[in-house]
RNA sequence: GGCUCUAUCGUCUAACGGUUAGGACGAAUCCUUCUCAAGGAUUAAAUCGCGGUUCGAUUCCGCGUAGAGUCACCA
C-alpha cells in the first residue's frame, strides 16, 4: 500500500510530441487525471519534447484535441503556464542544467568522451559475451570538464540491489546489474528523458506517477537519481500493458495503430470511451460495468489496477457505447446524429429513422457508407433481374404481389397528407396485411418498394417520411 | 542471451485459504417479428503443467512451460 500522505496529490501525463495518441497513452492519461480528481488534486499536461528528431509538427494540438474530447482537463499545461514554471521540456533547458551541475559537484556526473563507434564496439563485445551491456564496464577514469556538445553521463557509484514499491505490483527488485551509467544530457543540449522526467516530476511537485510497465526496468536508475539528489521519489503507478487484439499468439507491441481520434470520428460518445479504456486493466469488483465519468471518479481506486496485460475488445466498447447511448437525452442524441452523418444527409427528416434503428452509433456510419440510406433522397434503383425475387414474400405469386401493392395504394390514398403519420399508415397496413395469409405478403413488396432494399427498416417509418406523395408513386412505380 | 515481470471461460474480469468458480462482451439456441437490427429468455465456455505447505489451495512457495518489458546521445 503506497504511504497515505497528507500531501496534495499531483499527477501528470507526460507525452512526447511524436504523432497521435493511441489507446495506451491515453489510458495512462485517464488513470492519472482520475487518481487526481479523486483526490481533489492537480492535473498538469507536460510536454517532453526532448528529441527533436522524432518530433511530428502539430503533435500538441493534436494531443490537446484528444484530452479536450474525452473531457480530461488539465490543471496546468503548455497552454496554461504559471509565472515560473513552464510545461514544456525544450523551454525548461537552464533547469536540467542546474540539477546536472549539482550532480557533477556531487560527483555524481561526468562527461562521456567516448565515440559513438566505441560505445558500439562495447555493445558488440558484451552480446559475444552473453550479457547486458552495461557502459559502467568501459568508463573512462580520465576526468575531464563538461562542456557544451559533449554529452553528460550518471554515474553509479555503487552497484547494489534497489527495491522498491510500486502501487499496483507490490515490491519490486533488480540486481545491481540494472544500474548503469546513462545519459543525463545528450550532446545536442537536450536532457534524456530519463533525466528530465525526473527532474521535473520533482519541481513540479508530482505525488504519483502513472506510468507503463516499459519504465519497470529502468526505475532501479531513477531511484538511484533521487537518493543523488537528495530527493523522494513519488508512488509509481505501473498500469498493465494493453496488447494488440489481432493475432492469436503474437500479442506483439502495444495495439497503437490507431489515433484515438478516430474513435471520436467513427461516433463513438467520449464518455463510453472513458468507460472502456478505464476498465481495460482496472476493475472495481461488483457487477455494474457502465459508469459515468463522475461514477469513475468516485469509484476509482489505484489498487484494483490489474497487472497484467489486457487486450483491446472492440465489440465490448461498441456494447458499452450503446449502454452510454441509452443513457443520453433525446435532443442529445438526435445533435450527435446530425453532426455525424455526411452533409447532403443532414436532414432532420431522417433522425426518427436512425433513432429506431440505432445499436451502435457505428451502425449508423455503416448504414450510411453502404449507401443503405440512400432511399430517402432519391428513388432507389429496383434491381431489373432480380426484381421478382427481392419483391417476393417467400412463395407469393407475382400476381398477389401487383394486386396487394395496388391495395396498399388504395389503403394510403385513404390518409390525408395531414394524417400521415407512421402511427396512421401502420394501422391502416396493418389492416389489410392482417388479412393476407401471412403479413409479409403485403408488407415486404411494400418496404422494398419503397427502400428498394430487402433488408431495411418498417415500411411505416419509411413511408411517413417520404411522405405520401412520395411514398403513392414509389408503389406504383414497382407496379 | 542477461535482468525484470505476468498467467481464471475466446475476450475483459470477480472470488478474507473453504463458492455448484460469479458477472459482462462475444457465440449458439429459442421467443418476438414483413426483412435487417433492437428487445426478452436459455445454453455452452476457464483456474497453464508438475511438485510442495495446509484438514483444505484459483489464492501461499518452488520448478517447468508460455507470454510481456528492458538491455539507445527514444520516450
Amino acid at each position: 500500500m503506497p504511504e497515505k500522505s497528507t500531501e496534495k496529490v499531483v499527477t501528470r501525463f507526460a507525452p512526447s510530441p511524436t504523432g497521435f495518441m493511441h489507446v495506451g497513452n491515453v489510458r495512462t492519461a485517464i488513470y492519472a487525471w482520475l487518481w487526481a480528481r479523486k483526490n481533489n488534486g492537480i492535473f498538469i499536461l507536460r510536454i517532453e519534447d526532448t528529441d527533436k528528431e522524432r518530433e511530428v509538427a502539430g503533435s500538441v494540438e493534436h494531443i490537446i484535441e484528444t484530452l479536450k474530447w474525452l473531457g480530461l482537463d488539465y490543471d496546468a499545461g503548455p497552454d496554461k503556464c504559471e509565472p515560473g514554471m513552464c510545461y514544456t521540456q525544450s523551454e525548461r533547458l537552464e533547469t536540467y542544467k542546474k540539477y546536472a551541475n549539482i550532480l557533477i559537484e556531487r560527483g555524481f556526473a561526468y562527461a562521456d568522451l567516448s565515440s559513438r563507434e566505441e560505445i558500439e564496439e562495447f555493445r558488440k563485445k558484451a552480446k559475444e559475451k552473453k550479457q547486458a551491456f552495461l557502459f559502467r564496464d568501459y568508463r573512462s577514469e580520465n576526468k575531464i570538464d563538461w562542456k557544451p556538445g559533449i554529452p553528460l553521463r550518471f554515474k553509479i557509484k555503487e552497484p547494489k540491489r534497489t527495491i522498491w514499491h510500486d502501487a499496483v505490483r507490490g515490491e519490486l527488485s533488480a540486481g545491481p546489474e540494472a544500474l548503469d551509467d546513462f545519459i543525463l544530457i545528450k550532446s545536442d543540449g537536450y536532457p534524456t528523458y530519463n533525466f528530465a522526467h525526473i527532474v521535473d516530476d520533482i519541481e513540479m511537485g508530482i505525488t504519483h506517477v502513472v506510468r507503463g510497465q516499459e519504465f519497470i526496468s529502468s526505475t532501479p536508475n531513477y531511484i538511484t537519481v533521487y537518493e543523488a539528489l537528495d530527493a523522494t521519489p513519488p508512488v509509481y503507478i505501473t498500469a498493465p500493458p494493453i496488447m494488440g487484439g489481432d493475432g492469436n499468439k503474437k500479442m506483439g507491441k502495444r495495439d497503437g495503430a490507431k489515433d484515438v481520434l478516430e474513435y471520436r470520428n467513427e461516433g463513438y460518445l467520449p464518455d463510453a470511451m472513458l468507460n472502456f479504456l478505464a476498465f481495460l486493466g482496472w476493475n472495481p469488483g461488483g457487477e455494474k460495468e457502465i459508469y459515468t465519468r463522475e461514477e469513475l471518479i468516485k469509484t476509482f481506486d489505484i489498487e484494483q489496477i490489474q497487472i497484467s496485460g489486457a487486450k483491446m475488445n472492440p465489440e465490448k466498447l461498441d456494447w458499452i457505447n450503446k449502454e452510454h447511448l441509452k443513457l443520453l437525452p433525446k435532443e442529445e442524441i438526435e445533435k450527435n446524429i446530425l453532426a455525424n452523418l455526411p452533409e447532403h444527409m443532414r436532414n432532420p427528416k431522417i433522425i426518427p429513422i436512425i433513432f429506431e434503428r440505432i445499436s451502435k452509433w457505428s451502425d449508423v456510419r455503416i448504414m450510411v457508407e453502404a449507401g443503405e440510406l440512400d432511399f430517402f433522397f432519391k428513388q432507389p434503383e429496383y434491381a431489373k433481374e432480380k426484381l421478382k425475387e427481392k419483391i417476393q414474400y417467400k412463395n407469393s405469386s407475382p400476381e398477389k404481389i401487383t394486386s396487394n401493392l395496388k391495395l396498399a395504394i388504395k389503403t394510403l390514398e385513404e390518409i390525408n397528407e395531414q394524417n400521415f403519420t407512421t402511427e396512421n399508415i401502420k394501422d391502416s397496413l396493418m389492416l389489410i396485411a392482417n388479412m393476407q395469409e401471412s403479413r409479409g405478403e403485403l408488407l415486404h413488396p411494400v418496404r422494398y418498394a419503397l427502400s428498394g432494399q430487402d433488408k431495411s427498416p418498417d415500411p411505416f417509418i419509411i413511408a411517413s417520411i417520404l411522405g405520401k406523395n412520395e411514398t403513392l408513386s414509389r408503389l406504383q412505380k414497382a407496379i
